[in-house]
DNA sequence: CACCAGGGTACCT
DNA sequence: AGGTACCATGGT
């Protein structure tokens, strides 16, 4: 119930610590997760991605898929725009990846994102599958792990016992949804067959999904490397970066985005949005200590 | 302890 | 088209 996989320019830890995916808990030197209902432990080594599931397994094809381990990273790379602030976040975590995820976890967890901090999602979906996921398989003497809960286990929940989940005002959008989802108004797999446009405007019909969401799930569920989530880190960075003491409308920020970024802006989006996160921290941090010790003087 | 967080929406000018 | 308040909650 073991497998390696051979990679290279893979950094599992970006990878999974990047905010597309909410459900991976760091365990020494591994990753614990649970992918479409099968528990799975990663580690990175020299090389290579071992992945161990609690359960034999036929195939490992699932696992390939969501890790996008046949992806050419260098080839994708090789499509952003080559400025300082590109160069900078390649440099900085280089060997991150995008995930391709369950397209209902997707959506789902990123209803429940809506002004959350990363930390916070993490702490809302681990109640949500807790609550009402159904138990999987782990290896002897491991705690209960449970699977995300399918759209018909939170269209029966009550909106009372999701708001235990500490979702808030994110409840009875995240009910609603499942309830269509469920009701098979809108079937999520198909919409892997439609185009970007399409499955866009089929995504904002949810209650509590708008652009930002939809960009999100057509990215980290469906593969559209250009769809381009803009949060309020990313905006931060383009008008910063590109737009220094400027203010560009809407449209002209629009635009900036599907013209210069190129074929892969999605990905380069998570480059960004990563070396922002990770990065800036501590330049800010070191911003901080310079005026303290100016002040000290 | 304010401030802010991988936003959406209704409602205002 | 472009601003604004509000939604609920907890991390930093």
């Amino acid at each position: 119930m073991t497998a390696s996989f051979p990679v290279r320019d893979y950094d599992l830890a970006a990878t999974l610590t990047s905010g597309q995916a909410f459900r991976w808990k760091r365990c020494g030197d591994a990753w614990q997760g649970i992918i479409s209902g099968r528990w799975v432990e990663l580690r990175q080594e020299a090389g290579a991605i071992v992945a161990r599931a609690a359960e034999a397994q036929r195939d490992w094809n699932w696992l390939r898929h969501y890790l996008q381990i046949d992806v050419d990273l260098e080839k994708v790379l090789g499509t952003f725009p080559n400025d300082d602030a590109m160069r900078a976040s390649v440099t900085a975590c280089r060997g991150l990846r995008l995930l391709r995820q369950d397209p209902w976890e997707c959506l789902a967890s990123f209803i429940l994102s809506s002004t959350k901090q990363i930390v916070q999602i993490q702490q809302i979906v681990r109640a949500l599958c807790e609550c009402f996921g159904s138990r999987v398989a782990v290896p002897a003497a491991h705690e209960a792990q449970y699977a995300f809960p399918t759209p018909e286990q939170v269209a029966s929940a009550a909106e009372r016992d999701l708001r235990a989940c500490k979702m808030g005002f994110r409840a009875p959008n995240l009910l609603a949804t499942a309830r269509i989802v469920a009701a098979g108004e809108v079937d999520l797999a198909r919409l892997a067959e439609q185009d970007c446009e399409t499955a866009r405007t089929a995504l904002v019909q949810f209650p509590g999904v708008g652009e930002k969401i939809a960009n999100c799930v057509l990215l980290f569920a469906y593969g559209f490397q250009d769809a381009f989530p803009v949060d309020v880190w990313v905006r931060k960075a383009l008008l910063h970066l590109y737009f220094p003491r400027r203010r560009p409308s809407v449209q002209r920020l629009e635009r900036f985005i599907r013209t210069y970024f190129g074929p892969n802006s999605g990905y380069a989006q998570q480059y960004l949005f990563h070396y922002m996160r990770t990065q800036m921290p501590r330049t800010r941090k070191k911003a901080v200590e310079k005026r303290r010790r100016k002040a000290a003087q």
